[in-house]
DNA sequence: CAGGCGTGGTC
DNA sequence: TGACCAAGCCT
């Protein structure tokens, strides 16, 4: 190995790298398991180590190998993942094992094609995958690999960028080692989480800061270069929590497109007027009273929502035998995948409103 | 290419 | 307190 950048990197990692998160532990074959590795992977996008932790330990208990996951249903996945947001990568994990199941003999592919064209796995994901569980020489190119590579090679321009990205794509490529990939690969996106920080890096405490740019040049607060902000419109919703006389209440599957697509969620409506409309058709309605408001914000949008409570309704007959529609009791929702808002509702109104006994 | 797609933490 | 954004991918 004669990449000085890789050396240093690793003999920080030896010392001060993580060695022990759950999906780095081998399994019972004392070997690293490649689904533990995907799921991780998949998990880890957009979304921080210590959030991913609980979800992972419980999702592999609960489905331990990939087979179990291909096996398992949607809800059974969408639960698992109820909380960690960016639901679609749940379905196309479940999607891509039930292909494994069928076209690659029940395991994750090692190839770097077969990889790539499973959902929900791409470039950056698969060279982790084939890195970190199989040893092969890959690059990887996530948010903190971006951040430690545009400072110590002073790469400006936002990394979103594809002219941007081709670079730093490249210096990843370059400075990937043959040996000890899966440390190296471990060890970069350690240093961009514990030491080269977006705010306030440790640079004193750095094992490459003699040749990082950014830092000679004191450009470490200013790389890499922020992505341009964009204003989040809000929308507006009236949310129907239609609850029967057994504290029952009415959720439905959300379609395959838009947020939180294929979780179970309230009935919605544009306006109080149409709500009584959408309420109606679902039920004999009594009374109504509005509950707290509230605004949940998305990545792109925010959305101020006013939920409704129709209580004590009597479920027109035929509704819920649709396959989408269901009366659920509080305590069955924890099985289903819900949106965060809504099982914060739910929680909420069965402690402040809690059911009439019979 | 730009925008859709969650949530919770941080400053 | 609101803006920013974290182990990206897909269309």
């Amino acid at each position: 190995m004669s990449d000085r950048f890789a050396e240093r990197l690793l003999r920080w990692f030896d010392q001060h790298g993580r060695k022990d998160l759950p999906w780095q532990r081998p399994g019972p074959d004392g070997r690293r398991d490649a689904y533990r590795v995907w799921l991780s992977e998949v998990m880890l996008q957009q979304t921080q180590v210590a959030t991913v932790i609980p979800y992972f330990n419980r999702f592999v208990e609960t489905l331990p190998t990939l087979r179990d996951l291909a096996e398992a249903d949607e809800d059974t996945v969408l639960a698992l993942w109820s909380g960690l947001g960016y639901y679609r990568r749940a379905r196309f994990l479940h999607a891509a094992a039930q292909r494994c199941a069928t076209e690659h003999g029940g395991t994750l592919p090692r190839a770097i094609d077969a990889l790539l064209a499973l959902p929900g796995i791409g470039r950056s994901t698969a060279g982790a995958i084939l890195a970190q569980s199989h040893g092969l020489r890959f690059p990887i190119l996530d948010g903190n690999v971006k951040r430690v590579l545009a400072r110590y090679h002073g790469v400006h321009g936002d990394p979103g960028k594809s002219t941007v990205e081709k670079q730093l794509w490249e210096h990843a490529e370059r400075h990937t080692p043959a040996q000890r990939t899966a440390d190296y690969t471990q060890a970069i996106m350690d240093l961009g989480a514990t030491v080269c920080t977006r705010n306030q890096p440790r640079c004193d405490d750095c094992p490459v800061r003699e040749d990082c740019v950014a830092r000679r040049d004191g450009l470490t607060t200013q790389l890499p270069t922020p992505k341009p902000g964009k204003r989040t419109p809000t929308r507006q919703t009236v949310m129907l929590v239609l609850r029967d006389t057994e504290g029952r209440i009415l959720l439905e599957r959300r379609g395959p497109q838009g947020v939180w697509s294929g979780l179970w969620s309230l009935p919605e409506a544009a306006s109080p007027e149409e709500a009584w409309h959408v309420a109606g058709q679902r039920a004999r309605l009594g009374d109504a009273c509005a509950l707290p408001s509230f605004i949940h914000v998305f990545s792109h949008y925010k959305l101020a929502a006013e939920p409704w409570l129709f209580d004590r309704v009597t479920p027109l007959t035929g509704i819920a035998d649709q396959a989408e529609v269901r009366w659920i009791a509080p305590s069955q929702g924890m099985q289903l995948g819900l949106p965060a808002p809504i099982r914060t509702l739910l929680d909420t109104l069965s402690e402040s409103f809690p059911e009439d006994s019979p």
